[in-house]
DNA sequence: CGCATAGTTGAACTCTCTCAACAGCCGTGG
DNA sequence: CCACGGCTGTTGAGAGAGTTCAACTATGCG
């Protein structure tokens, strides 16, 4: 289960260029105002639920180390990931009773856990954490649209070439190293595991990427997946 | 550019609990205390643009009447319906300071406009008006990552039938007409014109709608619509 | 060690796309 | 009034991108 200790001021590692990480770090200021008094942080071991599908929806979160997986499920059992959240990411929101997702922790993970009452009086009580708020969830609601551009008219190639330059610019560096499985990022991009495999393998073939071992890969030419990743 | 549907699907889509006509009445109640005095009547028609991707995003919209349609481009012409507005809807916000879709007329319809710098300015004199936006934007959330479900992992029939299902329960009624072409509806769905045409025949021809023209259709089966659209 | 899980690769299949033709509707203009 | 072209929707046949099924390797953990 997920283990409570006293909430300490979390010092975040440095942003990087995208808007998501800037939004991360004015999150840190917004907290520090009026956040900060309301957070228990928790760790969670890889594979641990934060909450399932259909949970009330009475806690909001913050990653503070780690990774994060959100999913959602079909009876049949196909399986949809919505998003990896990383250091900095706020997840969890609703404006329903119920949650409409699973968050599980890709690895070893640690979080803040905000109560939903204490964080809407936080809302009411400063304005700069509605403001803060409303530019994130602007900011989430435009890479959604991105997304389901990616997801509704790309190819298996533009797929994940976009995906691994979003992880590298998520990180702001070549190098990525990915917490997830290629099931994960199958469900993620609306492909299965063999695909994931066979494109990431013609991607290396063909001197785009680097791939030392499964989880680390260094964009060697930029350049050229940016090319791929748009289509052309 | 960011643009939200102010709906939550009002029947049986498991995106939440709230109903479209709560929201959408929440909206006017918004506005009547803030934006009235700040929002433009304009009309456009059929086929007519609101902005284009890449415009400065220097108004906030919503549909009093018609309909309007977000689109956004690749560079090879691949295109993607992001959303179809109705009225009620608002639309246009960002968090960066260009259009990254655009917006036109699907048939003659009356909009209003908001200032964007004014109605930054209502959202800081009216908390309701923060914590409605709030609702808004994270029910847009919701309702797209049961779009990205929908877009990665469900086949034609399901998409089609999950797509009348949503047209419908925003309507409250059986019968959907349908003010956008097949070539919209392929856009939105991540399928080609063929495609849908062939879907509703198929479904048409198994009872479970009727088709009396292709801009009309009647959910003759909705249980069986609903099956069918959850992939049973 | 031995078993389970993750990743890769091969081969056959299939759902959807692509290309193509045709039908229906509408407004325009002769 | 009808002919015409343009646009939308439907239907058919063939092709292809990605899936499915299956085998095999590598890695980690008891």
């Amino acid at each position: 289960m997920i283990q409570i200790t006293a909430q300490t001021t979390a010092r975040r590692m440095p942003a990087g260029p995208v808007a998501r990480r800037d939004t991360a770090a004015t999150a840190d200021d917004a907290q520090s105002a009026a956040l900060a008094r309301i957070g228990a942080r928790a760790t969670v071991r890889r594979g641990e639920p934060l909450f399932h599908e259909g949970d009330p929806a009475d806690h909001v979160f913050k990653v503070v180390a780690g990774a994060v997986r959100t999913t959602k499920l079909m009876s049949d059992g196909r399986r949809y990931v919505v998003d990896f959240l990383f250091p900095g990411d706020f997840f969890g929101f609703s404006e329903g009773k119920y949650r409409t997702a699973t968050a599980e922790a890709l690895c070893d993970a640690i979080i803040v856990r905000y109560p939903r009452a204490a964080f809407e009086q936080a809302l009411q009580s400063d304005a700069g954490l509605g403001r803060f708020m409303l530019t994130m969830l602007c900011g989430g609601l435009s890479l959604a649209h991105e997304r389901m551009l990616l997801l509704g008219r790309k190819t298996a190639v533009e797929k994940i070439a976009s995906f691994l330059l979003m992880m590298a610019d998520r990180k702001g560096a070549d190098t990525v190293e990915l917490p997830m499985t290629r099931a994960d990022i199958a469900d993620y991009l609306g492909l299965t595991v063999e695909t994931v495999s066979r494109t990431m393998t013609q991607l290396r073939s063909e001197g785009v990427i680097r791939m030392p071992d499964p989880a680390h890969i260094a964009l060697a030419r930029r350049a050229a997946l940016e090319t791929i990743a748009e289509g052309a």
